[in-house]
DNA sequence: TGAGTCGTAGACTTAAAGGGTCTATATTTT
DNA sequence: AAAATATAGACCCTTTAAGTCTACGACTCA
């Protein structure tokens, strides 16, 4: 008689998701169209070795980067940076973006979604946040030099 | 070597802080001071057997709720329902309010806090989320009746 | 053409979190 | 004293995040 629960964990912005970003990042710094091989971005941005493929998958498979099989290959960025907003990549590495379920599946996840006096709270909450995060591109997180020379350069 | 995570799940907008708004929002829709048992809140309000033991320990812990032990007790609100945000809400049952760990901990969650370019946007994210769910109430989601009586009501 | 370099796909592992259940105990009312 | 209640905390199960590894396919270049 237990009814069995999906997911209840939303808006999970954890490694995925940060990874996901550093790499972009590193990328949209770049000369456009430049090549850049996984084992370097996972040394620049300090991202754990192999992760970043599965996470480079997603991203390749959702559009937003192009991969280059073969000896010398590697990503470069599918498009302009300044279209590839957060939000999509979130929802390209993590899953929609949603703060309750109920919010995209309504009656099929919540049974009393119909009187239902928080929904309206979350769904305003969830607004401002797409929007925002709408509006923010990779553009805006661009750098040229990855996370460790950065660190290294202002500690001397 | 290897890093010790604690956490990496943030912003859980899940059960606990449903099943806190559903009891929260019943209390607030009693006539002022009335006690009402753990019990029947669970039933009115479909939250499951015991599991609202837990959550109510929060919000009593909290401030939020105040306890009456014995025959006849149960909870009240301990103090005006529109002065019990969302966002406090959340934070009494679930934990402090943040996006990212980075947010809070900075350098002790992770290195590259100085030299980051993600910092900024997951700052302005939060304080669009935090701010709205700050100024709403519990009061904005008080219901005399419960979920399951509701549902009865418009289903004929 | 073949050796070496890369991305692809997917299995596998571990630790932790989320959700839920239950029982023994302390406290109050009648 | 008895009944009804909250309290505290142990316990369980399932799913997820995170990370690691290997077999394979595609590409470059000598």
């Amino acid at each position: 008689m237990k009814k069995k629960l999906e997911r209840s964990s939303l808006m999970n912005v954890g490694r995925r998701v940060d990874y996901a970003m550093r790499a972009l990042s590193y990328l949209a710094g770049q000369p456009q169209g430049k090549i850049v091989g996984r084992i370097e971005i996972e040394k620049k941005q300090d991202i754990p070795a192999y992760y970043l493929s599965k996470i480079m998958k997603d991203l390749v498979a959702g559009g937003l980067v192009r991969s280059h099989m073969g000896s010398k290959g590697g990503f470069s960025l599918a498009r302009p940076a300044e279209t590839i907003s957060i939000k999509k990549v979130y929802e390209t590495v993590e899953r929609p973006f949603v703060l309750m379920e109920c919010l995209e599946k309504r009656q099929d996840y919540c049974s009393y979604c119909a009187v239902c006096t928080q929904r309206s709270i979350w769904n305003k909450a969830q607004s401002l946040l797409a929007d925002y995060l709408e509006r923010v591109s990779i553009r805006d997180i661009a750098a040229q030099y990855g996370l460790r020379e950065r660190l290294a350069a202002i500690n001397g």
